[in-house]
DNA sequence: ACCTGAACACCGTTCAAGT
DNA sequence: ACCTGAACACCGTTCAAGT
């Protein structure tokens, strides 16, 4: 009778990796940090911010810090998935605070907008789970009302005040979604991004061929390179800004 | 030997409903429609209204249609799921177009940004997929040539008008982002829409209780009703329409 | 050639069994 | 009580087989 392995069961493979060599030269199967919330939202980021929201399984986390799936509903404590998007989102909300914003308010809010920005095109998917129904989060009420402190000092209605904050937030993250549209995200499909660009670039100017599109033909010639979409970003900040203060002034 | 049925075989349930009757009271299995793909959108959309985007999925289509799941690649031309949302999103596109824009164009940029609105306010899934890979559809396209046309008769720079028509999309975007997040999605959710609702309220409440946010405390009187949130919605773009105005003014 | 049933390789989450 | 392996009920999509 020829000698036959077992049939190998999975056996505690800790993260799926084989184990080389001798037991003497591997190291105690030690989890490199302790699984909490922290660290369970601390490598959702990353993998979400590189191969997308999709990419962002119970699994493939679980894998990813060497533990077994169910084990990041407990120790994230957690009740669904969705709730683990929620920490996300509030996460990259606490990385858009300003340390020290000007006094003067229409900077604050300037300042608070062109970093909020960047932060938002580094978490493409942020723009993406915004849209759902997240929750607000202690991170992103501290956002608010750094915003509401800026323009504390001036004497408006709470309605109007709150209209101005949500304004300026409002068109911020309407311009990071625009702009990631265009840049495309990082999903890893069938086309690569640059491939689907460049079919898009085709097919805009098909559309314009057929004549039915005179006035957007007139403009194909404006580049979209990183620094032209900030200079567009910039020039409709400080429309809505200069709108804002014209409003408040007395006539 | 008893008379035993036959193991029931799916053979073709025609959206799974059960035949009542005899044969004669029943049509033969005539589809409503003929598979096109414009069909097929139109059951995505209502089904993405009403039950939220992760209901629409390409077996539950198919149901719904009365059609085997391939089938839906087949007639709709698609090659995966994402590009059934292109269409879907481009479709709601063409429902955001004016027929009769003004002839001031403040007055008609206006007009699109809150016929836009209230547009994507029917569809909260819109905002979910505009924030992934979108491709530009033909009415997407139109859309935004609409309102190049409405600012053509202005003399500016292409890049401001640019900039401009970008602005006001960017900013109706953005409000409809964030109004949606507090209304709260149709998806069905573990808690209905009016508990999460009431956790969210009681969750703010706990944390101005902190102290912590003593300028959003003087805010927490104002109402979010759906007239208030209008109201929120052309205080902020007339600020921005006033803004561009007063840029493009000789002084 | 076009269409499609069954199969594949995944999901998130339930639940009963472990400690 | 807390944790987790196996199982369940789904997915989108491949692919070979039908017509």
């Amino acid at each position: 009778m020829p000698h036959r392995s077992p049939p190998s069961k999975p056996g505690r493979p800790d993260a799926g990796t084989a184990a080389p060599g001798l037991v003497w030269t591997r190291p105690a199967a030690q989890r490199r940090a302790p699984l909490t919330r922290e660290a369970i939202v601390a490598a959702a980021i990353p993998l979400a911010d590189a191969e997308g929201l999709a990419a962002v399984t119970v699994r493939r986390l679980a894998a990813e810090l060497g533990a077994r799936p169910m084990s990041i509903y407990s120790y994230a404590r957690i009740e669904s998935k969705e709730e683990l998007f929620d920490l996300m989102v509030d996460e990259v909300c606490g990385e858009m605070l300003v340390a020290g914003l000007p006094d003067s308010w229409p900077q604050a809010l300037r300042a608070a907008a062109i970093r909020g920005r960047a932060v938002l095109l580094k978490h493409p998917w942020w723009i993406e789970l915004i849209g759902r129904n997240v929750l607000l989060g202690p991170n992103g009420t501290r956002y608010r009302e750094q915003k509401l402190a800026a323009i504390h000092p001036l004497s408006a209605d709470p309605e109007i005040k709150q209209a101005i904050v949500l304004a300026v937030e409002t068109y911020m993250v309407g311009q990071v979604t625009f702009a990631l549209d265009e840049q495309g995200s990082p999903e890893l499909e069938r086309r690569s991004a640059a491939e689907r660009q460049e079919a898009r670039q085709q097919y805009q100017q098909s559309l314009i061929a057929t004549g039915e599109y005179p006035h957007l033909a007139g403009l194909a010639a404006v580049t979209t390179s990183a620094e032209g979409r900030d200079r567009l970003f910039t020039l409709g900040l400080d429309w809505l800004l200069a709108g804002i203060a014209a409003s408040l002034e007395p006539r």
